[in-house]
RNA sequence: GGAGAGGUGUCCGAGUCCGGUUUAAGGAGCUCGCCUGGAAAGCGAGUAAGGGUUAACGCCCUUCGAGGGUUCAAAUCCCUCCCUCUCCGCCA
């Protein structure tokens, strides 16, 4: 959410940022409901403090045994209290469409975000490591896996449905193998905390981190109750500090955590039914700050360096992506996504997605802090980034280190982590 | 799921039976000032958030877990819900 006396004072920013954004709200209703809204404030007020002071005034009399003058201000302030119901409701009733207004207002985009209308005009600002020369034909990792009896889609699909997989052995092994490998980075090296949140939360952190309203079709709620399954760990991550003034010494937060993410990906028919790629179900480590409004930018770059770091010591080739104005979603200010090449695809695929909502999530979520003693509060700057997603690491590792024969060389820094296993082989 | 107890400001804690002198006592902590060679103690002042208004100082409104109701007036009375603690049941 934006700042109500930002949005004021900037309606044409706003507007661009909308423009820019691809995207629409009903800004044009903005100003006569704010105006409006302040009006009657201003009235119910005044009437406020008249209903104070006759009660004060009405205790004293009383007190003083003078009740029939007690009874005229009495008879009078009936209708002063009719008159502030009427008005509260008009209030209530302007408040609630301000607020539809403002959750609909994106966040505004960084200057140095890139102009573009969608996917097609993200900017690549780096990429790392040469995609591999393969002497033979290389295998999509749906059927390295199917081949090797590591990867059962029929299965996830006789149980759940579409877009659920069982793994098996070694791939479920690699599976947790690269959980535990990622969280031990970001703990011990780059200095996040670990929490292992939740699964579920309820709809009020939902609108904290503002997957809803907007996104509600693309999550899943669970029946007969108020809980909603979380799509990623930034969800419940993120409003821990829900509604909380933090101390100016416990920023900058860094947290790690792995979770499931839930998404019912909405209008994604048809794309990557194949393999594990997009799937209702999958793994993912998230990295989450809460940072002084001064510290984001610089933040921000170690969060992307600290997910990079990650395909690195795994020695996959990858590109970072700036992503344009149309690209950037509803809550982020700045993004860059993290796409590791895939030689099924021929091409890069995101891992991962490292975003700036500057004060966009802590002002929906309330999550503040106080920047010297003395001074009022100000809201901090949220950011996250997959650190990574492990499904597609999965993928990637599978594709990117097949040998000839069909067999999954493990990367040199997972072996440990699989038990000193060198290569994933056909296992009877 | 059942029974009981509770939720008051940064924290502790009074007030709730019986609505008005509490626009929340008292204490602790914290900040600033006085005192001191320095410190402690002592003394004095300040000590929330959100909103409205204002050039600013300030003034005003709202908030005692949340929401609704009764009333001229609600921390206090009524209803619904949430959370915490204790015990029981169920359960990995």
């Amino acid at each position: 959410m934006l700042d109500l006396g930002f949005v004021r004072d900037n309606i044409d920013v706003v507007k661009d940022a909308l423009e820019k954004k691809g995207t629409s709200a009903p800004i044009d209703e903005f100003e006569d409901v704010d105006h409006k809204r302040r009006e009657l404030i201003q009235k119910v007020e005044q009437l406020k403090q008249e209903r104070n002071e006759s009660s004060q005034k009405i205790g004293e009399l009383k007190r003083e045994g003078k009740d029939e003058e007690a009874q005229e201000i009495i008879d009078r302030m009936q209708t002063v209290a009719d008159e502030i119901k009427e008005l509260d409701e008009q209030v209530k009733k302007y408040n609630q469409r301000l607020e539809e207004i403002m959750l609909q207002l994106p966040n505004i985009p960084q200057d140095d975000v890139p102009l573009g209308e969608d996917e097609s005009d993200n900017v690549c600002v780096k990429t790392w490591g040469e995609p591999r020369e393969f002497d033979f034909s290389p295998q999509a990792h749906w059927d390295l896996g199917v081949n090797l009896d590591i990867l059962d889609f029929e299965k996830g699909a006789k149980v759940s449905g579409a877009r659920f997989t069982f793994l098996k052995r070694a791939a479920a092994k690699l599976e947790r193998a690269l959980i535990d490998f990622m969280i031990d980075v970001h703990t011990k090296e780059h200095g996040y905390e670990e929490v292992f949140p939740p699964f579920m939360v309820h709809e009020k952190s939902m609108y904290g981190t503002g997957q809803l309203p907007k996104f509600a079709e693309d999550s899943y709620k669970v029946e007969d109750t108020d809980y909603y399954l979380i799509p990623t760990a930034e969800v419940p991550i993120t409003n821990m500090y829900r509604e909380e003034i933090l101390d100016k010494e416990d920023l900058p937060i860094h947290h790690v955590a792995y979770s499931a993410c839930f998404r019912a990906e909405a209008g994604a028919h048809g794309r990557d039914t194949r393999g594990i790629i997009r799937q209702h179900q999958f793994n993912k480590v998230e990295m989450v700050k809460f940072v002084e409004p001064e510290k984001s930018k610089e933040e921000f770059e170690k969060l992307v360096e600290n997910a990079e770091t990650i395909l690195q010591k795994l020695e996959l080739p990858y590109r970072v992506m700036d992503m344009c104005t149309g690209d950037l979603g509803f809550t982020a200010a700045k993004k860059y996504d993290l796409e590791v090449w895939m030689p099924s695809y021929d091409t890069y695929r995101e891992v991962s997605s490292c975003s700036n909502f500057k004060s966009f999530q802590a002002r929906r979520a309330e999550i503040k802090y106080r920047p010297e003693p003395e001074a009022n509060t100000k809201h901090v700057h949220t950011l996250n980034g997959s650190g990574l997603a492990i499904g597609r690491t999965v993928a990637a590792i599978m594709e990117n280190y097949q040998t000839e024969d069909g067999e999954i060389v493990i990367p040199e820094v997972l072996k440990n982590y699989m038990g000193g296993r060198e290569k994933i082989t056909y296992q009877k």
